[in-house]
DNA sequence: CCTGCCGGGTA
DNA sequence: TACCCGGCAGG
């Protein structure tokens, strides 16, 4: 941990490294950026039932890739540190904070959590007295999730937009770890390319909930499940199965005070043990 | 801020 | 298994 903390301190010294003018070729893409396509690409595969974006570059042959990209990745750098985010689909879309740190797919509302989940877990740094030197900024991007839309509006369903996050991936990203330093050597991904697309199961990259709690939010229209019930919900689509249907992530809170409210944090040993345990209120059940 | 509690620990 | 708690969502 103090070597990562230390190589990315050093790293974020010079935050101006990944900004294009000092891009060595017009193909030397951010590590952030990349990490983006590869979300974005990984969302992609859960829904395999309407798999047209309004782009489909991935599905083309990967081994194209698009000659202008310096341009694009001039525009997606800039996104990260600027905020003009086109509210093109104002109704259901809600802004996300994803952590783009590797092996982490922290999806947080807020930018301002996005920022202390990445300075207390990745950075290692003490949560209290450390100040932000806006590394952070660094490793985490904004995406626009479609909230709400049951079963309308999604043919266009787009997991983030590309004027926010950045151009469509000319070529799938590998989905094994790019080596995690500044500048990527492109012949990596090129060769990564083909074997894509075979070896991939992306469900093994979503979080599957089978909570009977979760079950009634579900149409039952289109969902035939094999499991249980097993809806595919990668954090870029959270409230979106896979054909669309949305599901909760999360229990809605109930009315009742619970043992901890009740009777105060100075009389906890009269909680019921879940809520001694900070588990579901037993006692006071909604 | 605070509350409720999930996920992931430890003894 | 009993217990604890970091961290998050939501208010």
């Amino acid at each position: 941990e103090v070597m990562a903390a230390t190589v990315l301190t050093s790293l974020s010294t010079s935050p101006l490294v990944l900004c294009p003018s000092s891009t060595p070729t017009e193909t030397a893409v951010p590590e952030p950026a990349n990490r983006v396509w590869k979300e974005v690409l990984s969302a992609s595969y859960s829904s395999s039932t309407s798999g047209n974006w309004s782009w489909d570059a991935s599905d083309q042959s990967p081994s194209t890739p698009s000659p202008p990209l310096s341009e694009d990745v001039t525009e997606s750098t800039h996104f990260m540190f600027e905020d003009p985010i086109p509210r093109k689909r104002k109704n259901s879309m809600k802004v996300m904070f994803k952590c783009l740190w590797k092996n982490c797919e922290k999806v947080l509302s807020t930018s301002s959590r996005i920022q202390r989940h990445i300075h207390t877990v990745h950075l290692g740094r003490n949560s209290d007295s450390d100040y932000s030197d806006g590394e952070e900024d660094f490793y985490y991007s904004e995406i626009e999730v479609n909230m709400d839309s049951l079963s309308e509006g999604l043919s266009n369903l787009t997991p983030t937009s590309p004027t926010t996050v950045g151009p469509p991936p000319a070529f799938p990203p590998p989905l094994t770890d790019v080596p995690y330093s500044e500048n990527i050597s492109v012949n990596g991904f090129q060769n990564h390319a083909p074997t894509l697309l075979s070896q991939s199961a992306p469900s093994a990259l979503c979080h599957i909930r089978t909570d009977h709690a979760y079950q009634h939010v579900l149409s039952s229209s289109q969902v035939q499940a094999t499991a249980p019930v097993s809806i595919p919900a990668c954090p870029e689509l959270a409230g979106i199965g896979s054909d669309g249907i949305s599901v909760s992530s999360r229990k809605p809170r109930g009315e009742a005070k619970k043992c901890r409210k009740v009777y105060g944090m100075e009389k906890r040993d009269m909680w019921c043990t879940a809520c001694r345990w900070k588990k579901a209120c037993q006692r006071f059940t909604d």
